[in-house]
DNA sequence: AGCCATTGAAACAAAACTGTCACAAAACTG
DNA sequence: CAGTTTTGTGACAGTTTTGTTTCAATGGCT
């Protein structure tokens, strides 16, 4: 499935401009020229981005941008952006609302295309394809974050390099020489039950009250992370 | 050194007519008919920014400016692009190919002017897109300058290049050598601990009471700058 | 020369992380 | 069910890694 992006842009022309490139580049595009709508639009379908005019009709920009920040569940989409070069007290309180990025017009579609694409490859690694996933925890290898249930969560080294490790070989059963092995090193000389002291550690780690335990424990095996 | 600007335009004289006025104006002109030839021209010797008729002779205007920006080399050189007033259709295509401004015929020398010299302001500091931008945090590469919500912040020179290694490289982990050969330079025989030193000034320069630090200590393995 | 900013390193402090133990809890065995 | 084996946990002391301060050296500038 591609990235979604919305357009909010008055200038039909120029929203028909970025339109047509955005939809060039596989990206899958929606527009408006309301501040209004725009918001709908949102609520109804997030994106994966915004490009945002600054100076549309009745909503500005910047309150726009505001709203967004203030939900939840659309807080963390990147925005654009699009300002006229004259307009620095804009530009500064647009990033200070919280925009990722601006863009001064005029400006270069292309310009424009490597801003958004730079963007969405921060702000979703996974749309990027580098990124293990398991059920609903994420982890980037690259940046070396994990997350559940888009929930940031801290690991020690050991216990992210367990969990990279099992999420590789999720659904087979590994052995606490394997583990050590795997995630220690072929020549460590570490006891078995260390294992168990890191498992312990990491699902502490990754089960936040409620959670189901990823982990299951094979008695007289070692552990596994079972597929759904 | 002036800046040097390219002619292309057929109507002899209102090349003539722009050369004069650019000129006046403290400009390196060139100028010429034949698209071609502007080719050439510009790989000769890159302009600063061009000017281009959209309707000059043998090579249309718009495969003049895709051929362009297809050059690594040229891709980002602004370009005017000249219209008769009744070409809306040129003009979109135009815009779409990656032409940056357009004026429409017939003009006034005076609205021409302030067109380039506004793409040139844009694209002399720091090619208006050139501007690295993280959170509220922006760095200009080209006038090395670094602010966080408006404000100038000081850096020093190692400071800099280090903020500008990470901004470019936002959302990944840089390991201590890593960013040793990528700020200090390849052959570098500095100690790794020295990196936390300059991570440190670094944090120091640009988090103000109140802000939260962009920069993500990944403990054995290096450091990160990420959203948030 | 004198002053000031910058820089790399050293040293110490503060955190964060590790590997083991000892013991509790749970799972098997016959 | 009593005994055995295996795994879960909490505590802890030692290590490793990172944060911070300090300092001498360097080099530009006045």
């Amino acid at each position: 499935m591609n990235p979604g992006i919305l357009v909010v842009e008055d200038d039909k022309a120029l929203c028909d401009l970025l339109t047509w490139n955005l939809s060039a580049e596989g990206y899958d595009v929606r527009s408006t020229g309301d501040g209004e709508e725009a918001l709908l639009m949102v609520r109804e379908q997030a994106p994966d981005a915004i490009i945002l005019d600054w100076m549309i009709e009745q909503v500005p920009g910047i309150e726009v941008c505001r709203q967004l920040r203030k939900d939840r569940d659309t807080a963390r989409i990147p925005i654009v952006m699009l300002t006229a070069k004259s307009e620095e007290e804009d530009r500064i309180r647009g990033l200070k609302t919280g925009a990722d990025d601006y863009v001064t017009k005029p400006f270069s579609p292309r310009e424009l295309m490597a801003r958004v694409e730079a963007l969405l490859r921060r702000s979703q690694p996974s749309l990027a394809g580098d990124m293990l996933v398991f059920g609903d925890i994420e982890l980037d290898p690259a940046s070396h974050r994990v997350r559940r249930g888009g929930e940031a969560l801290h690991l020690g080294p050991t216990e992210f390099r367990l969990l990279r490790y099992f999420i590789e070989r999720a659904g087979r059963v590994l052995s606490r020489q394997q583990i050590l092995d795997g995630v220690w090193g072929m020549d460590s000389d570490i006891d078995e039950r260390t294992v168990d002291v890191h498992i312990r550690r990491l699902r502490k780690a990754i089960n936040r009250p409620g959670d189901t335990d990823p982990i299951r424990t094979v008695r007289a095996a070692g552990y596994a992370m079972d597929d759904e």
